[in-house]
DNA sequence: ATGAAAGCGCTAACAT
DNA sequence: ATGTTAGCGCTTTCAT
């Protein structure tokens, strides 16, 4: 029952199976990849000893002879976040149906040593070529590294105009969000930011550009960590400024903390102030008041980033694409015209 | 600029190092390796010539040839999914602290050609073992395939004697959870599940176990999917029952989509219902009113596997062992004694 | 259609 | 301390 065949038996090799089978090593992998020329008795002899040993063959071998990887190389930050992890299953299911193994780094911190030890392991895999998420300092850093090295495709919400790059056009869509409550009627729209990747994010940048071009003054910023109770103390603060009707938050589970930081201090969202997030995250619809926000397609961003990485494999000329795509404003409850 | 190297340059190998420092290869690699006798200035050479054509081990090669792997591969499903997420990141990091590459490979269901996909894949991979998340059907499937055959780890909430085991005490914590309710003075507790791995959850049992031991009425289970939003339709339909003044939730997202659909219906939590969940998700402390919950150490759980591992694989008969822990309540706001 | 031979890039004996 | 010789398990010529 709980006893194991001692010595963990030796995996079998091709030479097993082609003993067993009575047949040659090179005639095995015939079979097994498929296609050419094995004659039927043989074919059946091969299979049935394969199944028999339960052979599998074995990846390091296959890719070192051959030379032909099979695998993609994906170097990701906190795969808590949402948006990272359904990039990653967009990523991962794209690769599959392309007969891709996925192979994922994760990626703590943008330390020299840290950014050292992701590009090592990255490198010294048999893989076609690498995704790098590169919504923070350390996908930046580790992009930085392998630029050049070999075929490359980012993904993030900012123009990086070396490698191709799968986008959600994050600046488009927080001009426009911030639109929709300039037309609301705020005079202004305050903004707290999540720990931008460069200098200023996308959805920043965007939300700047929209208060410039209706005029509108442009408040300081106010910074968020990704912890969402780091929201609740900033909503808090927020509270204190009768100025603030409306806020855009970069990312929705800061936008829930905001609220909550708003209701603390007694006022009412949307009736006293507005509160936008950015996301789309499963919770925002369920959050009372339910969330107006950005639905960002993260599964698909996954899977262009694969589309991308193939083009460029496929023809080496095929580099520094763009695959662009505008979020969609999603309008629900918790934005509304502000108060007389 | 934007031009790369053409044909991407063929990537060094030992024997290009080997070359161009004038020694001979297994002295690279001896190097490289750490350890021995290595005269100074040989040393010095090799690294040069490493550092200057930016030498990379193969790790396919690597394997290969010693055959000693060091990687653990990982075998879960939906990654979204919170508890998912952060076991991963703890295995994840130990195994970083350990030396190991994690290989992850995520399986969606349990048909039969998928769980061969994934079984194929884990044992083609020069790996030291395999941790499987089984939580799910389709993490048990893949385990039933794997037991026996390298060393294993499960990971989940219900005892399998089979293999050794990283496990939270789902029962007694949902246990000392439902007693909590009971105490409060709630004449019996409902349940919403989440969808469950076997037979019964952890959870479901210790619910049941607790009414039972306090000689209460055992209601029927009612039934959500790992959609936050399918919890918001059973809270409305709890909210028909005026019998029902305490509901335990499989997890914080089912209870936080209870409490909006028991909301939707005008009944106030907790004055009317009381609500808790299970997890003690990030936002869990932000939702109004923040749940009362259970604390599962995830993180600490994903560790826990790799090190069960570890002991495994230094000693063969380490095996069916037991890491248990049991997770703690935390009291917050989503539960009160019922009214009158 | 099939086998023999060579070799992928590295590590592990074995010499010296 | 260092080089030489094998060989890991597979794929790929190249014969036949």
């Amino acid at each position: 029952m709980s006893t194991r065949p001692l010595p963990a038996t030796k995996a079998p090799t091709m030479a097993d199976v082609a003993r067993l089978a009575s047949v040659s090593v090179p005639t095995v992998s015939r079979v097994l990849n498929g296609n050419v020329n094995v004659s039927q008795s043989k074919r059946e002899r091969v299979l049935d000893a394969v199944k028999e040993l339960n052979f599998r063959p074995s990846f390091a071998a296959r890719a070192l002879a051959s030379a032909r990887p099979e695998a993609v190389a994906v170097v990701s930050g906190n795969t808590s976040q949402y948006g990272y992890a359904e990039t990653l299953r967009g990523i991962e299911n794209t690769c599959r149906r392309e007969g891709l193994s996925t192979i994922i780094s994760v990626i703590d911190s943008d330390e020299p040593a840290e950014v050292d030890r992701v590009v090592s392991q990255v490198l010294s895999q048999p893989i076609v070529g690498v995704i790098v998420l590169k919504f923070d300092p350390p996908g930046v850093a580790v992009l930085d590294r392998l630029v050049d090295k070999l075929p490359v495709v980012a993904v993030s919400g900012l123009r990086d105009t070396r490698v191709s790059q799968a986008m959600l056009d994050e600046t488009r869509a927080a001009e426009e969000l911030t639109g929709y409550l300039l037309d609301l009627g705020h005079a202004t729209v305050h903004h707290v930011r999540v720990p931008p990747s460069r200098r200023e994010d996308g959805r920043t940048t965007g939300w700047r550009r929209a208060l410039r071009r209706a005029g509108k003054e442009v408040p300081e910023t106010l910074d968020a960590t990704w912890e969402p109770a780091s929201g609740r103390a900033v909503g808090r603060r927020l509270a204190e400024d009768d100025g603030v009707t409306a806020v855009f938050c970069g990312n929705d589970e800061i936008a829930m903390g905001v609220v909550r930081g708003l209701n603390d201090a007694g006022r009412r969202v949307p009736e006293d102030v507005s509160v936008v997030g950015f996301d789309d995250h499963p919770l925002s619809e369920l959050w009372a008041p339910s969330l107006t926000t950005v639905r960002q397609d993260f599964h698909g961003l996954g899977s262009r980033a694969v589309q991308l990485l193939g083009a460029e494999i496929e023809d080496a000329d095929n580099v520094g694409r763009l695959s662009n795509e505008r979020p969609a404003v999603v309008v629900r409850d918790s934005a509304a015209p502000p108060q007389a």
